[in-house]
DNA sequence: TTGCGAACAGACCGGGTGTCCTGTTTATAG
DNA sequence: CTATAAACAGGACACCCGGTCTGTTCGCAA
């Protein structure tokens, strides 16, 4: 059990193991995990190797720790819930796509999903990161098929049809932000968005 | 000008260029770019390190160049060539999926697009290979807008319209093998078949 | 035949990689 | 207060990275 907190404290664990995390998570979107050296990542937490190395003994508990504890929840934070709970399943995507595009116009550059980005650089590589990886977009297609199932469109399907569905809009949305971030401009979202939203209506899959 | 082949030829640059090429496409697909060194690219192609070097200075010029000679030919030969001798574009997007599917079944590894895992690595970190890339989307886009306005529904359309609809169809591909690789299986991409086909057909892009 | 530049071989370099190890400090339980 | 283990510091480690360098061989043209 942990103890009260007290005012002076040099020895943080939680504290560091977050700082970590925070900054990991951080340049493995923006240069990779290949191309973020443990050296790069001691540097911006201001961190001594001795206690990387004793949160985290290798570069691959690092990044799977990031998944799970930064990257994971990030996607429960910007899609999950929203989806859960918006009025609506056409609302839903809606509103999550004019979310990241409005929070991508405020930056000067696009940096991509990264949950697409490290899927596509460990996926085949490290099984242990994909098995995490592919845990995060199985809860996102999970909360997809069940409001999905909630529509007037999506109540006519069966299973496999619903998760056909839930995978599109999954596909869709990985797609335009890997044509997102190859352009450097959010114009593919905006297009997908559109046409994605249309979709939606036409198949009765938006309320 | 090219002199007649000999027989007994030592030195050999374009073979040599060919087979460091196809080498260095194959290794970025399985391992990534960063995952990749130069020595292992010598030893799968049985090159030197001054020979190497003296064909690619460096090691993002030989990226440039997997992208120009093998990457982007890849693609036309898969997409884009398919796409224009295709009878409609419905016949034409579906056909490429299903080579695409029965390809990936033929193998025990999905590696996923070259292009998106390109994309997705090197596109935010550099620009000379981000442009080389973005051609070959670009290209892409083109040749189905262009398919796209021969259809009775992208007729009706204008061309940012037509647009919007072209990178659609190039998101939910790219999405959809991002999906594949994650899951290590085709079902995804026959999700995105299926749910892609019905969409060319309701919005009358199909012929 | 000879001259010469392109094609290639292989050693070499400085710097960086991820990981480990030896200490030292801190917090807490007895 | 003392014992003990966790939390941290920082250097050492062996290896590998991408790139360069010097030297040799080849092909062709004069």
């Amino acid at each position: 059990m942990k103890s009260m907190p007290r005012r002076t404290r040099h020895n943080d664990p939680e504290g560091f193991r977050a700082r970590v995390l925070d900054v990991a998570a951080d340049l493995f979107q923006k240069q990779g995990y290949h191309a973020t050296s443990i050296k790069d990542i001691m540097q911006a937490a201001g961190a001594s190797g001795g206690a990387l190395h004793h949160h985290f003994p290798t570069k691959k508990q690092l990044a799977l720790a990031v998944i799970r504890d930064r990257v994971a929840p990030a996607v429960r934070e910007t899609w999950i819930e929203p989806l859960r709970l918006a009025p609506s399943l056409g609302r839903g995507v809606g509103g999550v796509f004019d979310e990241i595009i409005a929070a991508l116009e405020g930056r000067q550059a696009v940096a991509g999903c990264p949950l697409n980005n490290l899927a596509l650089e460990l996926s085949l590589t490290e099984p242990d990161l994909r098995n995490a990886i592919n845990a995060v977009f199985d809860e996102w297609k999970s909360i997809l098929i069940q409001r999905l199932g909630e529509t007037r469109g999506g109540a006519r399907l069966d299973r496999a049809k619903r998760s056909e569905a839930a995978e599109f809009i999954v596909a869709v949305y990985s797609g335009a932000m890997t044509l997102a971030k190859s352009a450097q401009s959010a114009s593919p979202l905006r297009s997908a968005a559109s046409v994605l939203a249309r979709w939606l209506r036409e198949r009765e899959f938006a309320l």
